[in-house]
DNA sequence: TACCTTCTTTTTATATTTATAAAATCACCG
DNA sequence: CGGTGATTTTATAAATATAAAAAGAAGGTA
């Protein structure tokens, strides 16, 4: 029940890919691993989930790179995290024993706030452009 | 960001530790691992962690069990996902790149919400003497 | 005291996941 | 074509989760 930094990193690069939303450039694997701090082997990977889930699109050759699929607001942390991770919350174990089916109720339901939750934040609250500075004291 | 069958194995046998709570009795390894369907050497650990964090007591020798610290309505499923997990959805990662400080602010948020959520949680609620019937269809 | 029961701790083992890296391959553009 | 850069595949080290077992400590009892 913690956050892997797989996740953290998709996070990250798709702040980033939000910021340069609408500049019309393509953000190459190098750029992006550079900027946000991501080892680029890995971050190929997790590029290709995002690519495959719908939440980027790629082009390949000279000038090739990455850019969002839609608009910031319309792609939400929930969304990453599916896309990276499968699911969120989900129970690895069965329903057995005399408290089983209780506690995947009580799992569901924490599981729905934490959906809830990751659904209000959408990309550009993520990455509105003064955050970048915002943050060096 | 997943639960672990460790965490809800701990949920489930606290929740039979509830049922029995008030009629003096201590239950054993044994009991346990049989009416929640954990495994017992597994179980052995997990009983180990909650003991140090306070949420049960034990007594060792012929006649000798386990009980609830204190009343079901002060345990809370939040209190067994620290005594079992050590703390809820840190991140692995570390706080670096363009959005690593943005990210991080957003994760705690996240966390707060989860935090919340599992306190509202206590075991009586999880450990109703009805609950145990009430889903056979 | 001797002994049995049950918890307690530690050790060991295995499987799975995570995180990372490298290399080979493919597609596009000029 | 030729080069650039995405895509896929493969490998692997490290960490974590899960499990089993054995040795040890404590408490009660005969």
């Amino acid at each position: 029940m913690k956050i892997s930094v797989k996740v953290d990193y998709a996070c990250r690069v798709m702040a980033e890919l939000a910021r340069l939303h609408g500049s019309g450039e393509l953000a190459q694997i190098e750029h992006l691993a550079k900027t946000e701090a991501v080892p680029a082997s890995f971050l190929a990977q997790i590029l290709g989930k995002l690519r495959t889930h719908g939440l980027i699109v790629s082009r390949r050759g000279n000038q090739g790179g990455f850019t969002l699929a839609r608009s910031p607001e319309e792609i939400s942390l929930y969304d990453i995290l599916i896309a990276v991770e499968g699911e969120c919350l989900q129970r690895s174990g069965n329903v057995a024993g005399r408290s089983g089916r209780r506690m995947k109720q009580v799992w569901d339901e924490v599981a729905a706030a934490l959906v809830q939750k990751t659904q209000s934040y959408t990309l550009n609250q993520l990455a509105t452009k003064q955050q970048a500075e915002m943050y060096y004291i």
